[in-house]
DNA sequence: GGGATATTGTTGACCCGGACAACGAAATTC
DNA sequence: GAATTTCGTTGTCCGGGTCAACAATATCCC
């Protein structure tokens, strides 16, 4: 994201003005809600990619293996529908998961059609590293928003 | 196709027949930003899409058009540049824009590698039905937040 | 009890969108 | 005039949303 980079002042061309900082208008976007808070989603989750990149580990995956840790045995769809995601969706990112030995899925005793997803050994390990770069991230949004902006912002999104 | 011996767990209790309200632990994800503005982005613009469909017009390209539309002869460079979008993927977008006879290229007169960007007279009316639309849109946000929690929410976002 | 219906996990397919690499044409720099 | 940069373009890969279909299992209802 390029952003209002504080940038040195470039010598102006003597022939044709603006042709770097052009001022383009936004028009009726300025009023609108979700083209802000679409740019402002993708700068964090970008920030939020290259903090864990030592880990690979994905915004969606690292929201995975959290409510899996917090509610071990939980179903699938149980899963899908507290993130907001289609079922079959997560059955691609519990492969992946699999594959990487993070995420076990066994028999659901009281459900014949439901697996108990719990995470691994290696999946409660990541699951630590990964929670403490992610606070770094975090921290590194409360310091580019200000303590006090990101507050009131977590507190307003949770009560929705 | 998983373990064979895997053992099962036991995840539900018989007391409550978990309706609909499982009321599932969000772990960690209570305290990132970044979760509950993907989820608050991904609502807002299946609203949005929901409002237009009449029009059959994403947010993408109502960006597209919008600001095309408030600067007319602008560079591809630029309009990618103030959008945030990759050029080429800004090329796509258009090339369908252009299928639908909302925009124009038209060779730049100062640079023969740029192309100056108009609004056909379909794409003027498109962007005003469209604009129509997106208040609504936007109208039905702030009843949805409230007009209070809509304002400052817009006011943080845009000072970023 | 047994048939109709619903739920769960799964696969396949389609399309949108982000990320990169490479390219020719045109402009700019040296 | 050669080297470099910018611009639009194409191709490719991958992540992700969406929908349809399906087998297995559970539940409902008479």
């Amino acid at each position: 994201m390029p952003g209002p980079a504080a940038r040195s002042i470039d010598p102006k061309p003597r022939t044709r003005p603006a042709v770097k900082r052009p001022e383009v208008d936004l028009g009726v976007l300025n009023e609108r809600l979700g083209y802000f808070i679409r740019r402002l989603q993708v700068w964090v989750f970008q920030d939020f990619i290259r903090r864990l990149s030592r880990l690979d580990l994905s915004p969606a995956q690292f929201s995975v293996i959290v409510v899996v840790g917090a509610n071990p045995g939980l179903s699938q769809a149980q899963l899908a529908g507290t993130l907001g995601i289609e079922r079959a969706r997560l059955v691609r990112l519990l492969h992946r998961l699999e594959q990487r030995g993070l995420t076990e899925r066994r028999p659901s005793a009281a459900d014949g059609r439901r697996h108990a997803l719990v995470l691994t050994r290696g999946g409660e390990k990541m699951l630590a590293e990964a929670t403490k770069l992610a606070e770094l991230h975090e921290d590194g949004l409360k310091q580019k928003l200000g303590a006090k902006q990101h507050k009131t912002l977590l507190e307003m999104l949770r009560a929705m």
